[in-house]
DNA sequence: CGCAGTGGACTAGCCCGTCCAGTCCATTTA
DNA sequence: TAAATGGACTGGACGGGCTAGTCCACTGCG
């Protein structure tokens, strides 16, 4: 019987159980290969290949494929949060106030604008589009995915844009009556057809057609809740 | 040399050419199939056995896989292209145009939410929103299945919404500078949630919570652009 | 010494695409 | 009318290729 509380370790020999650094080198690589192939056609040994460690480690540290799937796309997954979060200190400082008011300044169009392009960017991001293609190719087979995506990735922005509305209708800028629903019809307009693109795989919306959806975009809340 | 015009027909035997009949038949069992497990998962064999038909009479039809896939995706594209035409009377007539009025009565409010009704109804139709993930699912390993979305699906109903826009504009009952960018921007509004949800196959959208959603569009659309 | 990791062989299974002998049948020919 | 014809279709077998997952003898290191 064990009664030490530390990190399990034998008689001798280097601390007990798999080696995180090769847990991840196999993470990065079924990310990389998982991405490029879909879970089908990518195999273990690639990934093992990959990850320049042999096919048995990977079955020792995640014991079969569908389970190296899962972390992989968990593992992905919370890359493209962190990146909302930090890539974006305007959202959410590390306090998740610090900075709430830094789209509080100029005029509600300027700020909505401001943020329509922020949303873009983090929405439409490379890698972040590969994971949606590859878990909306994936979730029916692989339920264990559905919590990854239910919540919907852009909830924190609609939030933090919910309280800044609500803050420019207290202060009779803007007269928005469920600052909630506004939130979500700004994020629905700017995020729509890059998605749709994104999804498809075509041509990745140029600056200027971004800027044309996401300016019209503040335009119309702009116009609508003009008090 | 041959000199009828006719079906090619030999010395003897029944009019050449494979059986219109069964290549149906092979196709209606290749989209279940391919709908289901998806392009990898979707076996050659089994989609002979529901077609009821040998796999070397698929082979003779469509040659490989590949191709069948193809071919399976069209024919469902235009199934889902014709119930958006012939299901929804409103939005073209036979001719293009007897029906082009049929929203014109009403306040503008009432005639948006009709729409938005009519318009979630068309895309969140499970086979379409099926289809939709199979292709984002594929589309990248198969370019050839890039036309069949590459114009977007709601690019007609876009257009007729933008024309009742224009008319209601031109009628003093709004005040719609841009009336494709504001159909646009009506669509988007209305689709984007359940697009969302239809993508990840969670739970597809009450029919309450459809309603919050055009009806807020709606009155987002006649605020921002009231005379 | 003990254990994580290695590399390669191996099993078992799936699937695409081909092949082939034989059936069916509409039409042509005798 | 009866036989011949040739093409579509059948059903089952099979080759070749790839893959998940296992096994094992071996290595290197703390």
């Amino acid at each position: 019987m064990r009664t030490d509380s530390g990190p399990r370790r034998s008689a001798a020999g280097r601390p007990a159980g798999p080696q995180p650094a090769k847990r991840q080198a196999i993470l990065e690589a079924a990310v990389a290969v998982f991405l490029r192939e879909g879970y089908n056609r990518a195999s273990v040994d690639v990934i093992a290949d990959e990850a320049r460690v042999s096919k048995q480690t990977v079955y020792n540290h995640f014991g079969d494929k569908e389970r190296l799937f899962i972390a992989a796309v968990e593992e992905e997954r919370e890359r493209v949060a962190a990146g909302f979060a930090a890539g974006s200190p305007y959202v959410l400082g590390p306090d998740g106030a610090a900075n709430a008011e830094a789209y509080d300044g100029g005029d509600a169009r300027a700020a909505l604008i401001a943020f329509g392009h922020r949303v873009l960017a983090v929405l439409l991001d490379e890698r972040a589009s590969a994971l949606r293609r590859l878990v909306i190719a994936e979730v029916a087979r692989h339920p264990s995915l559905r919590p990854a995506c239910a919540e919907g990735e852009p909830q924190q922005l609609v939030k933090y844009l919910a309280e800044m509305l609500g803050r420019r209708s207290s202060r009779g800028e803007l007269s928005v009556p469920d600052p909630a629903a506004a939130a979500h019809q700004f994020v629905a307009l700017v995020v729509q057809q890059g998605l749709y693109q994104s999804m498809y795989g075509t041509r990745p919306l140029a600056d200027d057609e971004a800027a044309a959806i996401y300016e019209s975009a503040a335009d119309l809340l702009v116009r609508a809740y003009r008090p």
